[in-house]
DNA sequence: AAAATAAAAGACAAAAAACTCTTTTATTTT
DNA sequence: AAAATAAAAGAGTTTTTTGTCTTTTATTTT
């Protein structure tokens, strides 16, 4: 996540940065980033050319996405429809003590991540870069 | 939270259960639960009695409390404190850029959890005990 | 075309979490 | 008091997650 808010911020104005930026940028392990990285590009959540002047970068319509991509991308769907408790018969017609409770609650995560998108953060971020260390 | 919800079921009425009864009630393995219920025991969110007739139990006190104790027991106190980014620098004074969006999210999440008893499930499980099963 | 750059891929290592097994301790029943 | 029962404790194993290192592939610049 923060990953990508850290491309977005940096290629919204349409030029790449490459891994050791990102990874010194937002305090995170190189390689390990790579291999997330890796990911979300054969997902299409960021996109990447490589060799010289080549990184990572966001255009307009990766931009455009909201944060439930992302989560989806990294997590999976079960965050968005799995039972809260974790357990496998939960559903809407077999529900666990808590099913209705979490429902509601689970909706609003998704309402915030959908309406929420990639993009938006950037004039966030120019109150500076440092808010995406740990 | 399951095994919590079995013990809290069967021993309404003042008797105890045993781990094996509690492991194949709720599909967990024996083992694994114990040490669990061990802990949770130590914390005082369940009781327990060795011997004969021994067994977990729950009395009136403890049906009482919020599941946010057993939140707190198992996974601490971060989830209702921490950043959902899951970054050490965010804070009210220092916000992440999702701050203000998740906070609203947990504070609902904590008052879910603060507003129910764990006793309060007893009525819904009469509905069958399987429900706790995977 | 050659050299340099940077991501992609895959194998590997370390740490954490989940789970198991064995022994000990406390309690009760006979 | 002895035998039986059941949780407590602790050591050990397996699996998953996290993180690292090395090699390969693609692209660009000179």
């Amino acid at each position: 996540m923060r990953s990508v808010f850290f491309i977005a911020h940096r290629t919204a104005s349409g030029n790449r940065v490459g891994i050791k930026e990102i990874s010194s940028g937002i305090d995170s392990p190189e390689h390990f980033l790579a291999k997330i990285l890796q990911d979300l590009s054969r997902k299409g959540i960021v996109q990447s050319i490589k060799g010289p002047n080549g990184g990572f970068y966001m255009d307009a319509t990766t931009l455009a996405r909201p944060l439930s991509d992302v989560v989806e991308a990294v997590d999976g769907k079960s965050l968005f429809t799995g039972c809260g408790l974790g357990l496998e018969y939960c559903s809407e017609t077999n529900p666990c003590p808590l099913h209705e409770e979490f429902k509601g609650i689970r909706n609003r995560i998704q309402q915030m991540l959908q309406q929420t998108t990639i993009g938006e953060f950037n004039e966030d971020l120019n109150l500076g870069i440092t808010k995406l260390k740990k």
